[in-house]
DNA sequence: GCGTCATATTGACCTACATCAAAGACTTAT
DNA sequence: ATAAGTCTTTGATGTAGGTCAATATGACGC
């Protein structure tokens, strides 16, 4: 096995762990957020656990969506493609975030493990039974889609309108927000994907990525001490240069 | 007045036409569908007609955000700023679409009128409300919210991705399916927005829309009887121009 | 109809980033 | 440890689309 992986091969054909709800490591920060006990295990009860490995393919853009994800852990990577193979990342997911957003039954997009991962899988047509049932949860899901949007109109700005130092610093400050929410601390933060990967997130091509890396580096903005890690030097710089304000 | 309009000049202090919901010409296709006349009626009860002319300014990026809109008439440009100025929209509105999704109580972007606008407003506190009482409201919320956020995903891939021909095609396309999907017909489809809208919302600059478009011209894909109109002669090319298929 | 102003088009030139190519640095397998 | 494969970095060159500047077209008021 090329990853070296010993977590199933697909999500959803082998479900190794259930982990019931109750136990959840991430239940204060997803869907389950602020449910009432018998709620929760409402949904723990059509939830299945499921571990895919490093490389594995979660689910592809088009296929019919049958299944929502909450990520508990590793991270995952979202894209769309054109015919001729040109790819844009559409985001990428760490523990607590949500998968399977549908248009018309089909997925919008495809996903990939960037690393081990641990997912709790809904089926949808039940999920969406319990969600006439629990108008909590429903209210959850949607906070969760409008702050996605938000997100993602960002991302519309920084595709459009950035330039390529302004697009990296804008990604490196987005992960470390996201870590300091997790664990208060955002200067050293984890690069699971690969720099062709985030030049596809930021609409760069690999070299253009690295080129930039290494001049935030030589500035001595960031250290890079291993790929896969990042340290942050000077975040109100990097702040100024996300914006374009230097 | 510049734009020449009848209209109040903002949205929020002059409420002049009071329609109500069970009048609405679009409540088949936007929040309201699909609602019992007893829910319509409360929604119809915390809800006020506002009408707006030309080029006013509806919400504010980084105002708070008080009211949710549902646009019934007009036409509706959506922004983000840089600091400098650069400026990305991040969609155009029309009548059945929603308007007004906040984070952290703000709004997320800006709206102005392009033509003359009716809306439907919302407060968001009573909106809230009313959205635990009636599940069916909040589930036809997240679906316009989820569509929504399936269609930026789309935009950022053709921001990262595509060229300007591909882009421009992709912009006049969508405008096509949306035109077709209310009225029958998408041949010929109105663009309300300037070429410089039109660069905002594509990452292009003017000058690049222009260009683009005589070029299209000369290739007799599409015509332009006036600026505001266009007419699709060739829908099949148009849309392998739209993916790189050609 | 005529003048004013805003917007659109066209042309010449330039630059940020892509592309192509080669050399390093890691990773994993044996 | 070493070899093979993958990913990253660095350099040289090309180009799509940006910028700057000049017309052209159209909309509106008088």
């Amino acid at each position: 096995m090329r990853s070296g992986s010993h977590f199933a091969q697909t999500a959803s054909s082998n479900p190794l762990v259930n982990s019931p709800c109750e136990k959840c490591n991430v239940a204060e920060m997803s869907l389950c957020h602020a449910l009432s006990c018998d709620d929760l295990r409402k949904l723990s009860s059509i939830s299945t656990g499921v571990e895919v490995g490093k490389g594995v393919t979660i689910i592809n853009e088009m296929d019919s969506a049958d299944f929502l994800f909450n990520v508990t852990g590793g991270s995952i990577k979202l894209y769309k493609l054109l015919p001729d193979g040109r790819r844009q990342m559409t985001g990428f997911l760490f523990p607590g975030d949500f998968l399977g957003i549908a248009m018309n039954d089909c997925y919008a997009y495809s996903a990939e493990a960037l690393e081990d991962c641990k997912l709790c899988r809904f089926p949808r047509a039940r999920l969406e039974e319990l969600l006439k049932e629990i108008p909590d949860l429903e209210n959850r899901l949607l906070n969760m889609v409008s702050n996605e949007l938000v997100l993602a109109q960002d991302q519309m700005l920084l595709l459009g309108r950035k330039t390529a130092i302004e697009k990296v610093s804008s990604f490196l400050l987005s992960l470390s927000k996201r870590t300091k929410s997790k664990t208060g601390a955002g200067n050293v933060i984890s690069l699971p994907m690969g720099r062709s990967d985030i030049g596809d997130y930021l609409g760069l091509t690999t070299e253009t990525v690295s080129r930039t890396l290494t001049n935030l580096k030589k500035k001595g903005i960031v250290s890079i001490p291993t790929n896969g890690r990042l340290e942050i030097n000077d975040i109100e710089e990097l702040t100024d240069l996300a914006e374009g304000m230097d």
